[in-house]
DNA sequence: GCAATGTATATTATTTTCACTATATATGAG
DNA sequence: CTCATATATAGTGAAAATAATATACATTGC
C-alpha cells in the first residue's frame, strides 16, 4: 500500500482552489461547522438536527440548502423525512484536521495573536 | 514515535469550534485562500503579495489585515517594507488536506453534485 | 378527501463583506 | 527637511450573508 507524500509544491490548481474556498466558505459558520460535525456521525433529519443545533427549522434548512448546493452534503427522502449525510470526502479531512489540532494544542492553538 | 489516533467521536470544543469557524471563513474567500497558498512558502511583502495576485494595494492590505486580526498570518518589519507570513500551524495542516485532496481525487472532488 | 407532521421556500430587514478611491502614515535615501 | 517608496487606513456604495416571519409543499395516517 503506497502513502501519497504530498509535497509543499503541489500548486493548488485555479479551478480546485475556486471550488475549494465555496466549500470551506460553508465551514466559516459556527453553526454550519457543528452540523457537519454532527452529520459526520451519521444522517439526521431535519428535525433532528434543528434539535440538537437549538436553531429555527429555517435556518437550518437554509444552511442544509447552501451546503448541500456547494456539496458539502446530500440527502435522501426516508418516509416524512429527509435525511442529510456529508457528500463530500473533503470535509472528513478538514474536520479530522480540526480535531487533531484541537487534541494536539489545545483550545489556545487558535488564539488571536495580534 | 507515537502518532496520536484521532478517533472520529473528539468533539470539537465550542470554543475551539467558534475560532476555527472564524479562520475557516477567512480560507472561504479565494484570494485569501491563495495568498497562504503563496504564504506557506515563505514570508513575502506586500507590495510582491500584491502583484502576485494582481490585486490592488488596498485590497491586498486588507485581506493581509483580516487575516491578521484572526492570527492566521503575523508579520515583521523589513526596512521599507512589511513581511508577511503563517502564524497558525492549523493553516498548514488545512493546506495540506487540499493539496492531498487535489492529488488523490483530482479537480473534480470538489464537483456541485445537486 | 382531511389533519398532522416534516420540510422547503418567499419575503423582508439587518448586518456584514467586498472593492473602490482617496488619503494618511512610516521608512529610507539624499 | 524633502522626496520617493511601501503600507495602512478612512470613507463610500454595492452586493451578499444572516436571521426572522409567514407561507407553501410533501408525506403519512385516518
Amino acid at each position: 500500500m503506497m502513502e501519497a507524500t504530498i509535497s509543499e509544491s503541489v500548486k493548488l490548481d485555479p479551478v480546485f482552489l475556486q471550488k475549494a474556498a465555496g466549500i470551506i466558505k460553508m465551514l466559516g459558520h459556527p453553526d454550519r461547522l457543528r452540523i457537519v460535525e454532527l452529520l459526520q456521525t451519521g444522517e439526521h433529519c431535519v428535525s433532528s438536527i434543528q434539535e440538537y443545533m437549538g436553531l429555527s427549522q429555517p435556518i437550518t434548512s437554509q444552511h442544509l440548502k447552501q451546503m448541500r448546493q456547494r456539496g458539502l452534503v446530500s440527502r435522501h427522502r426516508e418516509g416524512n423525512k429527509m435525511m442529510y449525510f456529508v457528500a463530500n470526502p473533503l470535509i472528513f479531512k478538514l474536520l479530522t484536521c480540526l480535531r487533531d489540532t484541537q487534541v494536539n494544542m489545545g483550545c489556545d492553538a487558535l488564539s488571536l495573536l495580534d
